[in-house]
DNA sequence: ATGGATACAATACAATCGTATTGCTTGCCG
DNA sequence: CGGCAAGCAATACGATTGTATTGTATCCAT
């Protein structure tokens, strides 16, 4: 019986069906089938309730990644493609991630959960890269592969493109920028 | 007095002030000055208001635009880098952006809004683009430097990293891309 | 066993919500 | 001049909101 876990479940379920606005104690209760008693036990306020579902999310997938175990090319790999959704249970990820970033505006100490976990990713992805791309231009390209991620997957969540699209489209760009890091060694 | 344009903006106000989820009727009138009942009289329910909202933001850059008439080379630079606040007044534009985004998730109508206003900011880059990019790229690049532009931002409305570093990184992606179309001609 | 913490539910409360209704003013068309 | 449409404000409605309060079990340490 893990009534926390539930509740943070809750709320992503809430975000899913109606929208960061929707979100109130009490759908987040039903969703999680609790009490609105329970759900204000463990959370003083449902702003303090939004920060907790976020940072869980953040911890969760920060726990798979480790737990992958990814060889070096495939973190590189894993880390820009990762974001992108190319199933529906992935779309979720990404939807409630823009919820939180839409939430963020109004409330700072979410905002700098977010930011904290953006540029924890960035770091990651650069030491992984230090292989592959001169030192003078890691953090660049790190940064760069990490937004066009991002930029795709909002995209897809809007249901423009498809998640295979984007992925292909990030793996051309991460192609891309390891060759020219590599001198443009790798013309046709 | 343009109260229908003050009423637009009282709802953009409030985005940026109380996040999507504090919009709501009474909160935009005060925002806009203007009576609960106007608001009403305009738009038939809040989720409409949401939406001739942010139809009335896309127009509008739209309509900015098209005014500015670039030259060819302005225009990529222009739509890539648009995107991305580099003073606090363009930061609000990003943060509205985002706050449809995940209102879209409850109204399919918005989403369906969103989706064509971004495909058609793909297509526009992808005709000025044509001019330097092999014609079997084009719409690979630009959908790969929308994302990428838009992805930056992203991290910008965070405060995470500068206008100006994402800019910086948005165009050196842009000739890295223009770069490896045309052969790899670059090379320092 | 007993006492205090923790887990959980129920309910009460004022505030705020979206929306419907009504009415007053203004301007234009006949 | 009269009438009707549009612009605008006020208010009333029940529903929903966030949160405080209070209660009862359940537990583990003393």
């Amino acid at each position: 019986m893990d009534r926390r876990g539930d509740i943070i479940r809750g709320v992503w379920r809430t975000i899913l069906t109606r929208g960061i606005a929707g979100v109130s104690v009490r759908a987040v209760a039903e969703a999680a089938g609790v009490s609105v008693g329970l759900v204000q036990h463990y959370h003083r306020s449902k702003d303090a309730l939004i920060r907790a579902s976020a940072a869980a999310m953040i911890e969760g997938s920060a726990a798979a990644y480790r737990l992958a175990g990814f060889a070096p090319s495939e973190a590189v790999r894993h880390l820009v493609t990762h974001a992108i959704p190319t199933s529906p249970a992935a779309r979720d990820g990404v939807v409630i991630w823009h919820a939180y970033l839409a939430a963020s505006v109004a409330d700072e100490e979410l905002a700098a959960l977010l930011r904290a976990a953006k540029s924890g990713q960035e770091r990651e992805l650069a030491t992984h890269l230090a292989a592959v791309v001169p030192e003078d231009e890691v953090t660049h390209v790190a940064r760069s592969l990490i937004a066009l991620a991002d930029g795709l997957a909002a995209r897809v969540i809007t249901g423009e493109i498809s998640g295979a699209d984007a992925v292909q489209t990030a793996e051309a760009a991460t192609d891309a920028f390891a060759g020219i890091a590599r001198g443009r060694s790798q013309a046709p």
